[in-house]
DNA sequence: TATAATTCCTATCGGTTTACTAGGATTAAA
DNA sequence: TTTAATCCTAGTAAACCGATAGGAATTATA
């Protein structure tokens, strides 16, 4: 399942991406706008302004901007801040790896291959897919 | 993240279909050879007994065995009992659909778009894939 | 027939994660 | 100086997950 926070997070990247201009647009606006929680959102934003997504302004007529243009802001990327490995198992994760304990040989095991499929699927679509594609 | 239960159940379907023949495997060689947690592996097989992929015996030289051959066990259906939903938002499933609270228009979502693309790629390999594709 | 080996079933439980909330500190425009 | 905003740390209720407990029912076999 995706999280309620990756969800948030991509509809208010793409909220800020449809604004005309790149003046800073307060939580408030994009919190009422897609109907998500204020204090969540806010925490939301504040991880995707850390990890460079983001500008922001305080202060009055503050708020969140677009430090990257649509097209250059990957899907891959937003899902591996907000929601963690793309991959469904640890064990076929290239980003945040780990052994199975349970599982003596990778190579020989059938989730493991059934789950590298899976992956290198899905990694494609998020690689390909940008916020552009998504607010057209 | 896929569950330990679909995890445990792929393994488990995996081994039976490595038997010769179609005699009943006990629950406790399973769990041995897999290195499961025996009570949890069996409130697993459980369920694909009562989803008709396995049957069993009870009794002494009782034990699980599989109802159809590994080529006809695609694996679409062994994820939708054992895991539930293919798709990451229950408003792109197709067996586990609901409308979300928040979203107005569906066909608008940012999300909505995107995870439809991951869901049909991911549905794809599920379906194209077999036990018998992942014993080889 | 007694025994051992097995599935069947229901209930429970501790730990973790998720979604959300509280409250105040800080900053900046008007 | 006031107002409107972000920043930051903490807390919390509910749900979910992985696992466990214990015994009833069933069946092969000595």
């Amino acid at each position: 399942m995706l999280s309620k926070k990756t969800k948030y997070g991509i509809k208010a990247l793409t909220f800020l991406a449809k604004q005309e201009g790149n003046a800073p647009v307060p939580i408030e606006t994009i919190s009422k706008s897609e109907n998500i929680s204020r204090k969540f959102l806010e925490s939301i934003l504040l991880s995707l302004r850390k990890n460079g997504f983001l500008g922001s302004k305080k202060g009055k007529s503050g708020g969140y901007y677009l430090l990257k243009s649509p097209e250059d802001i990957k899907m891959v990327d937003v899902m591996r801040i907000l929601e963690g490995p793309i991959a469904m198992v640890p064990c076929v994760s290239l980003n945040f790896y780990e052994k199975c304990a349970d599982c003596p040989d990778e190579a020989a095991c059938a989730v493991h291959l059934l789950m590298i499929k899976v992956r290198d699927n899905t990694l494609e679509i998020f690689r390909n897919t940008s916020l552009a594609d998504l607010t057209h």
